[in-house]
DNA sequence: TTATATTTTTAGGTAAATCTAAAAAAAAAT
DNA sequence: ATTTTTTTTTAGATTTACCTAAAAATATAA
């Protein structure tokens, strides 16, 4: 059993390593918000542990069982986040730091009960994948909203930023999980894109439109 | 805020006081799983802190302040179990363990809405009181099944020892939370009691009967 | 290919919550 | 009123997860 520090140390490297295959210690530390010395710490510790592949100075990788342990966390934390929205009312803004303390809980069976109080969900309230109890889940294949050439269009179906003044701003502008959207112009000048959705026309930041995640795009 | 540990030593704090008015350094260094050392090492801190009163060798009192802070656990506390129990399908067994982690997750919008996802409980799973966010709860009065004569009965309404062995025994003999129950005979050679529930005759030990509580008893 | 900058690690230390062993105080027994 | 027992506290260590400051390794630039 790893403890609450050591499972926050594993869940920063799992999502840091979507990016890069070796992760670096000053890329923890910021994320941990702590020093790169508790870090190069931490780091020996997991090792020790064989939770992490661990050189000196070339960053780390998740051994097999550091991702499982990793992976676990995810689901929790996803799970979570759906019976907070689901069945508590939460708004998607407001549940990633709950669920930052909930997936810690240990229970096994509580997590498979409340998986099947939740109707067995296959995302979150943030269009991100919940991992089976063994661990797999569809890697999906999305594409961000800035990619998409004019008439172009889409599903929402996640977004690459999860801080509560971007959903909230989403939220106001109708850009929820689901919703179909159209590319209807690019401006020129400051590359914002225009986009029709729920039969309006709207327009976003080239930084806005970078975190929205599309499936199901084509032209029409 | 108060860490994880400090809220673990306030509610066995307050949960023993309700025996004892100056709770003792064993007693809570016997429920914390620790040694007297440890207990008043965490006492100074406590007292430092204001959660409680401490006169050297005389044990400790919580203040004001620390009353609300261990209610507060154990609202928290009696809520998950409903949870568990009540959403979950978890018997009334298998909660403790869970909601003592469950306990300590901070947020107090999550507990607010989980009390009104519940439907405002009033009690646990086992019969106990859940105070509302105020802190305050009715004193509910019970009397203990072997303090019935022959031919009273009541409800059962509560149990005073929460361990899974006993609470599994109870269920398998139909002495579960609602139940009528009369007394039907007293043994005189051990104590033993003859209840009638569920239109059938069974008999359970004095220590048994100790720690089923009943309500609105009175002689048929 | 040196010099400079960045990244990472080591060395040595702190705070929280534990522990053991021994001393001190309080309670119970003679 | 002593002696004995029990309870509680102190003293001094340990472990975990941090920290700062300085040294070492690696990467980047001149
Ligand atoms: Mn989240
Ligand atoms: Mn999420
Ligand atoms: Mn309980
Ligand atoms: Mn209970």
């Amino acid at each position: 059993m790893q403890s609450f520090t050591e499972e926050n140390y594993l869940k920063v490297i799992y999502h840091l390593a979507q990016k890069t295959t070796n992760v670096q210690t000053n890329a923890i530390a910021e994320q941990i918000q702590t020093k790169p010395a508790s870090v190069t710490d931490m780091l020996k510790k997991l090792a020790e542990k064989e939770l992490v592949d661990y050189v000196k100075y070339q960053g780390v990788t998740l051994t097999e069982k550091g991702k499982q342990a990793a992976v676990n966390i995810v689901r929790k934390h996803r799970l979570w986040e759906v019976f907070l929205v689901d069945k508590l009312n939460f708004k998607w803004d407001e549940v990633h730091d709950v669920a930052e303390e909930l997936e810690h809980i240990k229970s096994v069976d509580l997590i498979e009960r409340l998986d099947e109080f939740l109707g067995f969900p296959k995302s979150d309230p943030h269009g991100d994948p919940i991992p089976d109890k063994n661990g797999t889940f569809a890697k999906t294949q999305f594409i961000k909203l800035i990619e998409l050439k004019i008439g172009e269009s889409g599903t929402i179906t996640g977004v690459s930023q999860h801080s509560s003044p971007f959903l909230k701003y989403l939220e106001k502008l109708g850009l929820t999980l689901g919703k179909q959207i159209q590319i209807t112009d690019i401006t020129d000048f400051d590359g914002s894109v225009e986009i029709s959705v729920n039969d309006k026309q709207i327009n976003i930041s080239r930084e806005v439109a970078k975190h929205i995640l599309i499936s199901n795009n084509g032209k029409i």
